[in-house]
RNA sequence: GCGGGUGUAGCUCAGUUGGUUAGAGCAUCGGUUUGUGGUACCGAGGGUCGCGGGUUCGAGUCCCGUCACUCGCCCCA
């Protein structure tokens, strides 16, 4: 039927599409694993509080991006729209609090009710890392150069920007509210509509309009870094010496601030302008809010968490598919013999091709489409002589090896 | 959720001020080749012009609606 299509915002992932989504993963889940992070994986859905309480009662995505639904039994379910609560949640449940610290990494895919753009879908996929019990700033350079690591490996570090700023703890970041408030509150005309609301809802999130008039009366406002307290202060420079000490490079960006309610010190993002308005890639900072917030014991966290649709159109080609074999009978009295010989090598551990139908001509036509690398031919000569006939079909060379030996002959 | 742009073959796109049977390249399939792929040549199939309605003697072309994609805003990875 061709009225039949995927529902808005999801796609199908195929041949490169879900090649390079494999790339992404695997190699940040291999970097990863050196420092130690384990992967985990938490249900799709949760209990709708888990979000609800931990996001922010204003923030968007609870108000308007959340899938939520009821069950039979009467419980209120939201499909996962990030990954932290979950992995908080699961924290807390799991009475993981003795085991810390403790490093998770996970691959999942998101949903958000959100008007698609381009690395913008309603099902997408992060990958992220939470590293949970350590409050001290190491926990924060370890991360962020965990990031940078895994982008570099990606080929993609050279496109990217890493920015960082501090929210300072939680006294510091509602004494710089505070006065941020009184400063617009003052200045109502000038404000965007849009901050106008915002300065309801959650005034830092000025800080980053894009609205011109709100930038430059942002740009006359109290600095939040002249109301971080010592503690902050230092909190945020033992971060920066750390980075440097690894050579992570860094901007720093006092107008970053992050739409969920829980960070607090650390936020930072990983920004390309090769993504036009999607231009985050990868995103997070430290909630040592988080899990007391949720009812769990005063746990430090921080991680990250990053667009894999985002990543996947900015690394090069992934690698390509690996070039199997073609086992090419001859006639139609050769195919079971070739079956036999397929199973054989597979069993061997090399990727073969058995053409389904077809004269040879058709079968080594199918055999050069799917970039074979060599041909094995069998006919009813080859087959009395206990030989087969192995032609590289990139030079077009070809001789005959006994069947026993083929194994050898065919060893990159 | 708000504002703009675009929808013609599997893909990339032509299609004149509304006028016969809607075209090209690539891809696919077949043949030149009954034990040899890639290159070349020859040929074929493939379209309810996104969908629905309207105007008109006549709509791919104009109008309205709708759906999808896309750019920006919002928000965010």
């Amino acid at each position: 039927m061709s009225n039949l299509q995927p529902v808005r915002g999801t796609h199908d992932l195929m041949f490169d599409d879900i090649r390079r989504h494999r790339a992404i993963e695997d190699a940040a889940f291999e970097i990863a694993g050196r420092y130690g992070y384990g992967e985990i994986a938490t249900p799709v859905f949760e209990a709708t509080e888990v979000f609800t309480r931990t996001l922010g009662d204003t923030s968007d995505i609870v108000t308007k991006e959340m899938y939520t639904f009821e069950t039979k039994g009467g419980e209120r379910i939201t499909l996962r729209p990030e990954g932290t609560a979950g992995v908080a949640r699961a924290f807390i449940s799991g009475g993981l609090a003795q085991q810390t610290p403790l490093k998770f990494f996970y691959r999942e895919a998101m949903f958000r009710y959100e008007r698609p753009q381009k690395g913008r879908q309603r099902q997408f996929h992060q990958i992220g890392v939470e590293l949970l019990g350590v409050p001290g700033p190491q926990a924060d350079v370890e991360v962020i150069a965990l990031g940078h690591h895994i982008l570099t490996a990606l080929g993609v570090a050279g496109n990217i920007k890493v920015e960082l700023n501090s929210l300072g703890d939680s006294e510091s970041r509602a004494a710089y509210r505070d006065a941020l408030t009184a400063f617009l509150s003052g200045h109502m005309e000038t404000l965007s509509p849009d901050s106008r609301e915002r300065l309801q809802r959650n005034p830092l999130r000025i800080l980053d309009s894009k609205d011109p008039a709100d930038r430059q009366l942002v740009a006359n406002a109290p600095r939040y870094s002249d109301y971080l307290n010592t503690t902050s202060k230092d909190f945020f420079a033992a971060v920066q010496e750390g980075l440097a000490r690894l050579d992570v490079p860094f901007n720093l960006n006092p107008g970053l601030v992050r739409g969920l309610d829980y960070y607090s010190h650390t936020a930072f993002e990983f920004t390309t302008d090769a993504l036009g308005a999607q231009g985050t890639v990868l995103a997070g900072g430290r909630y040592d809010g988080l899990i007391p917030s949720m009812g769990g014991p005063a746990t430090a966290g921080t991680g990250w968490a990053a667009g894999v649709e985002r990543l996947a159109m900015l690394i090069p080609e992934p690698a390509a598919a690996v070039r199997p074999i073609a086992v090419v009978p001859v006639g139609a009295a050769e195919v079971q013999v070739a079956e036999k010989l397929a199973h054989t090598l597979r069993l061997q551990g090399f990727a073969v091709e058995l053409g389904y139908s077809g004269d040879m001509g058709k079968r080594l036509k199918r055999a050069n489409k799917l970039k074979a690398r060599a041909a094995v031919i069998l006919g009813a000569d080859e087959v009395r002589d206990g030989v087969v006939t192995l032609r590289d079909l990139d030079s077009g060379e070809q001789k005959k090896v006994t069947q026993a030996e083929l194994a050898q002959h065919l060893k990159v």
